[in-house]
DNA sequence: AACCCCGTTAGGGATATACATAAGTGTATA
DNA sequence: TATACACTTATGTATATCCCTAACGGGGTT
């Protein structure tokens, strides 16, 4: 069998955390690791590389490759669609408008998605629940300049975020994680009491430089986002 | 200028952008769109592959590669060791032990590390404040058998963290975000009031299927978590 | 119609080779 | 002695050419 990345990626793995290749330390370059492995440099490029991608080593031209002193530790969490979220779960799905209405941008809104004062957007709150227990709440402003089928479309049957998926075929954005107490309001949708924690992500959605949705979701108490990496 | 894979990357990724390869459609074959860009067949593979890993599109061997319909949108947070998350904010970062315990396994915690019932785990509480001001509370249980200088380990000056770090070099974990009420004990530590919403942080660590460490990091009330993708 | 087998096809990957580029290192010059 | 420049080196990337492998789909069999 001829040695594949994956084997050379492997064997490094494996040779750093047995420390054998401690943090800090200068790795062998790819020509001797090719030779040693008994592979060509590209093989061992690709392998090294990964490695690089997920924070293990660190790579520079002609410094060479060193192990990390302190790994990056990230985390990836894929996002999902609160639909499939339940589903997933095997649990029944269903959706509620709570309301939908055209308004002035509010003043904090605007800074965050950079828009005009007195731009119109169309802010959308809508409640997500999982076998009948209230599972997300979800308070939505968009941005009609860049979607202007926002206008026509209702939101009655089926959330905004699958819509505007459908909308918009790829964007980037930036996502917070937090800790709020719960509103009355919220309370009142949630089935808890007021003042209760509650888990709460913050999305802004962006289409090259121009904002298209702010979305905040609100999970229902005891809600853990978990992640292996 | 020879065409590059990200030079592939970008114009695809904007193919996809505009709308021109809508969600669910199927690209050409690697073979075609190297002839169509002037380029090699792995320069293009090069290009797809890293469009797959980033959730942009999906990739079966025969079938072919399609514009993925719901994009996994995923976030890739790296996780700071806390005094640098502190001082990168200019904040001057302060340490200090709380307590430091050998003791029985909990049952909760046994199944979380999957430990024999009856072992001895080290528990560490600390606090880290950002210029006097409480910033996070760590509560961390460490297997012993795996990093047995953890007993003679006097935590006193520097957090686990950091010095686990040293210690492991490489690990793989489970993380998890969520919303906590604060006790009475942790409101103290925290400058807030019992029942305010603190954003909590649990993460176990694996040596190759063997537990080393469980941490629960609750930050100060207002903590956002925050990353773009 | 249901089932199995097999050919075809698209991506997965290894390799040798060539050239590009960032960044240390050493040398020559002011 | 300090600075500028050239050289060297390790990684970054492109290419042509192989061969491998998963899996779709067609064709024959039960």
């Amino acid at each position: 069998m001829t040695v594949t990345f994956k084997d050379v990626k492997a064997d490094l793995l494996d040779k750093i955390a047995q420390g054998i290749m401690a943090p800090g330390t200068l790795m062998p370059n790819e020509m001797d690791l090719a030779e040693r492995y008994g592979c060509a440099r590209a093989t061992v490029n690709r392998a090294m590389r990964e490695l690089a991608d997920e924070g293990i080593v660190e790579r520079k031209r002609k410094a060479g490759t060193r192990v990390r002193k302190a790994p990056i530790r990230q985390a990836r969490f894929s996002i999902p669609i609160v639909r499939e979220e339940i589903e997933s779960k095997g649990s029944e799905y269903r959706y509620a408008l709570i309301d939908r209405t055209l308004q002035d941008v509010p003043d904090w809104l605007r800074g965050r998605l950079a828009l005009k004062p007195g731009q119109e957007v169309v802010r959308v709150v809508c409640m997500h629940w999982a076998d009948g227990i209230p599972y997300q709440h979800e308070e939505r402003w968009i941005n009609p300049e860049i979607v202007p089928a926002v206008l026509e479309a209702d939101f009655s049957a089926n959330g905004p975020n699958e819509w505007l998926l459908a909308e918009v075929p790829f964007s980037n954005a930036e996502i917070s994680f937090m800790a709020v107490e719960a509103t009355q309001d919220l309370a009142d949708h949630m089935g808890c009491f007021a003042g209760n924690a509650l888990f709460r992500t913050e999305r802004t959605t962006w289409l090259k430089e121009t904002a298209i949705t702010f979305v905040r979701l609100t999970y229902r108490r005891g809600h853990r986002m978990t992640t292996r990496y």
